[in-house]
DNA sequence: TTATAATTGAGAATGAGTCTCAATTACAAT
DNA sequence: ATTGTAATTGAGACTCATTCTCAATTATAA
């Protein structure tokens, strides 16, 4: 007899503080973020959803995600023109993200001193940061490569 | 008898190395975005334009934005659910953002030490970085004040 | 002037995301 | 278990930024 996930408490009793239910549809949708590893989008998530043969309309995929946002469990990456792009914050500390503009892959990263400079430019500004977003943008190894070739 | 802003033979020189042309409308639209200081979205901008009775059609500006893109007088800043936020790139150099949660409003903020940073992390990632984008969020100083009084 | 190709604008189309609302469901109190 | 109340759901309508279509216009080169 396993425990429930500590997601899920997490979920319901934020939920519960908030007077709202945790609903079937939100425990399957729940389910599918966290078990997705990498960036998602909306709709992706609800076409898996919609295989898996568990129940969920778009509408509450749009009004889960909101809500998983809310109690920090998942969070937006960046917006782009297709639409929003999130990840699982729950069990995935802080990083920042290198983007190949040949493929589309992401490198994820982390750097210390570079979390400690940000903070030091906030100060010198007066200004209080809470949360940032690095993104850059290049080529991967493997797109260095092709290019050469050509 | 003034000299042609460089901006319009950069852009001029731009559209006939690609066989386009340099019409009436895609002037008045740069003219609009080379006067702007701040951020701006392609609707005010398409409403500015209307009223000082320049005659270009939201499309026009549209495609016109994209081409300042491309030939770099332009860039863009960020995507927010209400639309994408550029800013003039030319004569204004390279810069972060710091955004206040509370107001909406943004700091520039330039680093060379960050800038640095940035290289040594791609290096050590064989990324080859060409552009990034960094936006801290968080509060200003009046922003910080109001909730402290609160 | 003419042929050719680029451009324009009005409005239709697209598509992500939100909203509406009647029907369903969860919950708590009896 | 029954009932009352409030939250939730899903289908599809709607919004709104952006792109597309296409006939009419305009620039350019021959
Ligand atoms: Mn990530
Ligand atoms: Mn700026
Ligand atoms: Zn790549
Ligand atoms: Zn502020």
């Amino acid at each position: 007899m396993r425990e429930k996930p500590i997601q899920k408490q997490v979920f319901s009793r934020f939920l519960k503080e908030r007077g709202q239910r945790f609903t079937k549809e939100r425990s399957a949708i729940l389910e599918k973020t966290m078990s997705r590893n990498g960036h998602f989008e909306p709709e992706t998530l609800y076409i898996e959803i919609r295989k898996a043969g568990a129940k969920a309309s778009r509408a509450s995929v749009y009004r889960t995600i909101s809500l998983l946002c809310e109690c920090g469990l998942i969070e937006q990456v960046r917006k782009t023109e297709h639409g929003t792009v999130y990840e699982r914050s729950f069990g995935h500390e802080h990083h920042d993200h290198m983007l190949c503009i040949g493929c589309g892959s992401a490198i994820e990263f982390y750097s210390d001193k570079l979390e400690r400079l940000q903070e030091d430019l906030c100060r010198q500004q007066g200004f209080q940061g809470t949360t940032h977003t690095l993104e850059i943008r290049g080529y991967c190894r493997k797109c260095q490569k092709k290019k050469k070739q050509t």
